[in-house]
RNA sequence: GGGCGAGUGGCGGAACUGGCAGACGCGGGGGACUUAAAAUCCCCUCCCCGUUCGGGGGUCCGGGUUCGAUUCCCGGCUCGCCCA
């Protein structure tokens, strides 16, 4: 130890002095990290793992923002800090490449997706290394490579082959004037983002992926996982489980039947009319020939709304009559039969019966359109507003006397009984659109023969690779721009031959991030999606950090995948991401949200070359709460700049000469440390960055008051600011005298000797005021304390002449006199 | 309309399980150093009254439980997100 010691004060010698100085310090440290491949994951089989993922970043044509740089700071301190810990961590990156954004960006810059998102990608790269991220680099992949999108295609296969993707006619949203289908986000107010173009929605035969075959697991596996509650219940509302029956009514005059799906079959015998979907197939037989006209009329206009808007605040108050009536097949009571935009096709059957005594909405509608209302539950005033409560059944004939979960329960074995309808269990979740008609994106690895008849390609066959195609922007009819790479698009059919044509759809944006942490566990196999043993060794997935927005989508996609490839046997699990945790929003400095319209976007790149990335990772740790919404100071920036510069100045003096680190730690500073150690170590653990710099700033504060700067002191201090401000720690810890990395260093451990306090003041209260406060023994009993509080002269001024009603002693905290 | 979350100094925020409200940082004020400035270091900084001492009020508003409430309960207001 000594030698050591001797030998890192001969190595001093010859260490230029200078200011702290981040420009210099961090390239020089993050070229020593990547040359000596310090973060390499899987090398250390014999400890615990741990798996640490941010979510999958799109590179755009902006570059990063400090928001997105917040998430990967608190992903990469976790990482340094378990690898401090003793655990061996995979912290990988890459890019999720394909997809719409930078086919947009590409089709405004005249620049072909290929370069530009190779370009965006190179930026984000910088972006990422400049601040000093322990990603284990040799890992990275993009979507769009074809060694990735090999795998993303074969799982594909393999959801063709269990009957989970299959094609259907769905709803798109097609923009006459662009000449293409636009994503959901793309519509605004039903008008094209660009250029504010009509859009209507029109079906066209899709890929589908039958996610609502999982809809139960997907809901089950919720209670197992920790996420944060809001995003659990917004799944949950996003599957909609709900149970109910399907009955079917006669048309009256007609063979035709409507099948309506409820989930209050229990008021059937209130049922007075039926609403159909405009879109319902039923639509144009049943309405006679005196609405036609107004029934067309309603139904062209529905074509233009989207989902969101006909389920939005106005639902419910548009709708018109088909003339024709359905008979309630309890009752026999003829049913007017409207249409309007509020019932969606996508849902139940697409046709609801209304029952306006007992739900609000069908309430508000008969209200509207002068339609009967009748009491089927007692217990409300149905001519005031609808009742939902529960209750007795009343108009009901054999249902009267129950209550509701009685009468549902006889109300479906009497359908049941009869064969007009069953029991069931319905989801609002769809089936997963799989299909765009565009360009930049995977190609679905399936041939049609001349008959239109699918054949996928054999798993040899694999990667599909996306043509090079000049001309990418949208054809104008609605096919795929595939469709220009004639070359490509005419093949064979795998198994006989056959002359056939390629698929000219693309997959999806969601599809490259639905199983993309599995392919950072392996990601250079090239005979599997990736090797089982190391697969079970990493999965899940730890602790998974990025932002609300993919609360529902990503997330559901990705989990659906997972239990998918779990039932294949590929996967080891079947949730991917033990804990999921979501970063707030960094608002720009006037407190809206940082936007180049309003020209508060901080570049992370002007950080790091103004103060540094250590002091852009402390100050946005420092800022506040991981999961809160927080606006950009620069102010709080330099603040967190200054922690660091004093950090330096406990080495080195005004003149940046090394002080003297050999005094022996006096008593204070080693509770000081310890108070440190212990509070930084749990409030990592915690995710609780702020308050862990907070401390670190006390221990800054103190030692920088204190006369002596003793080694053994901020050594280990060192290594708790090592997770946070990397650069700088390897620096000072180079300093001290060690000539490796201290990547791998131990976490220090608190001794509960430096913990223990012997002497704690407490505040006296009376009447809950606190009056006196009194230095005591921490281990103090109760009578001893109340001897000498009440023994105390300023307790006495208070107490004179009144009795003690209570004294209560919290041991250590504090103790309250009550008195009278 | 329903569900969830939030509301604490001039600002970002802290406060473990009901126990000293405002840690830490920003901003502001004062001082030291300097020919001067910057930087740095030290002190003060929730509001009101009084000279330090001290007293009163105070965590969105109104009630409640409790010796004690930012924390728990009831009602209301405002904001955010999700669903309708």
């Amino acid at each position: 130890m000594e030698s050591f010691r001797d030998s890192s004060k001969a190595r001093l010698f010859q260490v230029k002095m200078m200011p702290y100085s981040p420009q210099e310090i961090e390239p020089r440290w993050q070229a020593h990290w990547q040359e000596n491949d310090l973060f390499r994951a899987g090398d250390r089989n014999e400890l615990p793992k741990y798996y640490v993922l941010d979510m999958f970043p799109y590179p755009s044509g902006s570059g990063l923002h400090v928001g997105h740089t917040e998430g990967y700071t608190a992903s990469d301190i976790v990482a340094r800090y378990k690898r401090m810990k003793g655990f061996d961590v995979l912290h990988p990156m890459g890019y999720d490449a394909f997809g719409l954004p930078a086919e947009q960006y590409a089709i405004e810059k005249g620049v072909h997706p290929e370069n530009s998102t190779r370009e965006n990608i190179e930026m984000f790269s910088r972006q990422l290394q400049a601040m000093g991220y322990s990603y284990d680099w040799d890992r990275e992949f993009s979507t769009c490579d074809p060694s990735y999108y090999h795998w993303t295609q074969w799982i594909f296969l393999k959801l063709v082959e269990h009957d989970l993707a299959y094609q259907e006619e769905a709803m798109v949203n097609w923009c006459p004037a662009l000449g293409t289908v636009l994503a959901n986000d793309e519509v605004i107010d039903g008008k094209s983002e660009r250029g504010g173009h009509e859009v209507v929605r029109q079906p066209m035969k899709q890929w589908m992926l039958r996610i609502t075959a999982y809809a139960d697991r997907l809901l089950a596996g919720l209670d197992e996982v920790d996420f944060p509650e809001s995003i659990k219940s917004m799944q949950r509302d996003r599957i909609g489980r709900s149970e109910g029956a399907d009955a079917t009514f006669e048309i009256e005059g007609s063979e035709l039947t409507i099948e309506v799906f409820t989930t209050r079959p229990d008021t059937l015998f209130g049922a007075t009319f039926c609403v159909l979907s405009p879109e319902h197939l039923l639509v144009n037989e049943v309405t006679s020939a005196d609405y036609r006209e107004t029934v067309d009329a309603y139904r062209e206009e529905a074509a233009r709304k989207s989902d969101i808007e006909r389920s939005g605040t106005d639902a419910g108050k548009t709708g018109v009559f088909t003339g024709a009536y359905a008979l309630n097949p309890v009752n026999g009571d003829r049913m007017p039969i409207w249409i309007a935009d509020y019932v969606l096709m996508g849902y139940g059957t697409g046709a609801i019966m209304c029952v306006p005594g007992h739900d609000q909405r069908d309430w508000d509608f008969a209200k509207r359109f002068d339609l009967p209302i009748t009491e089927v539950v007692s217990g409300g005033d149905v001519q005031v507003e609808a009742y939902s409560g529960d209750g007795q059944l009343v108009n009901s004939g054999f249902l009267n006397g129950f209550n509701k979960s009685e009468a549902i329960t006889k109300m479906i074995s009497w359908l049941e009984d009869r064969d007009l309808g069953k029991g069931i269990v319905r989801y609002r979740l769809r089936d997963w659109i799989f299909a765009r008609q565009r360009y930049w994106g995977e190609p679905v690895p399936v041939v049609y023969d001349e008959n239109g008849e699918v054949h996928p390609l054999p798993e040899s066959a694999l990667p599909l690779e996306l043509p090079h195609l000049e001309d990418f922007a949208p054809t104008g009819t609605g096919k795929s721009p595939l469709a220009r790479a004639t070359d490509w698009a005419s093949t064979e059919v795998p198994t006989t031959g056959a002359p056939g044509s390629r698929e000219l759809d693309t997959m999806p944006g969601s599809a490259g991030s639905s199983a993309y942490f599995l392919r950072f566990i392996d990601p250079k196999n090239n005979t599997t999606l990736v090797d089982p043993e190391k697969a079970k060794r990493w999965m899940p997935v730890d602790l998974y950090l990025g932002g609300a927005e993919h609360a529902v989508g990503h997330l559901l996609y990705s989990r659906f995948w997972t239990k998918f490839l779990f039932d294949l046997g590929v996967c080891p699990v079947d949730e991917p991401y033990a804990k999921l945790v979501n970063q707030g929003m960094i608002l720009g400095e006037d407190h809206r949200k940082m936007s180049k319209r309003f020209g508060n976007v901080v570049d992370p790149l002007d950080v790091i070359s103004d103060q540094g990335a250590d002091a852009l990772r402390v100050y946005e740790m420092f800022m506040g709460p991981m999961e809160a919404d927080k606006p950009w100071s620069t102010g709080g920036l330099m603040g967190a700049r200054r922690f660091l510069d004093r950090v330096w100045r406990l080495f080195f003096d005004e003149d940046d000469q090394l002080r003297d680190l050999e005094a022996k730690p006096n008593d204070d500073q080693m509770r000081l440390l310890h108070r440190t150690i212990s509070k930084v170590d749990s409030d990592t653990e915690s995710l609780s960055f702020n308050t862990a710099i907070s401390q670190m700033m006390t221990f800054v504060n103190e030692m920088t008051a204190s006369e002596s700067r003793p080694r053994d002191i901020l050594e280990p201090f060192c290594l708790l600011l090592a997770s946070y401000a990397p650069h700088l720690a390897e620096e000072l810890w180079q300093v001290l005298g060690h000539d490796h990395s201290m990547l791998w260093e131990s976490f220090p451990q608190a001794e509960e000797q430096w913990l223990a306090v012997s002497k704690v003041e407490v505040p006296v209260q009376i009447n809950g005021k606190v009056r006196t406060r009194m230095e005591v023994e921490a281990e103090i009993s109760e009578e001893q304390i109340r001897e000498l509080v009440l023994a105390d002269e300023r307790v006495q001024e208070y107490t004179e002449g009144k009795d003690l009603v209570k004294f209560v002693w919290i041991p250590g905290r504090m103790v309250n006199l009550v008195v009278k």
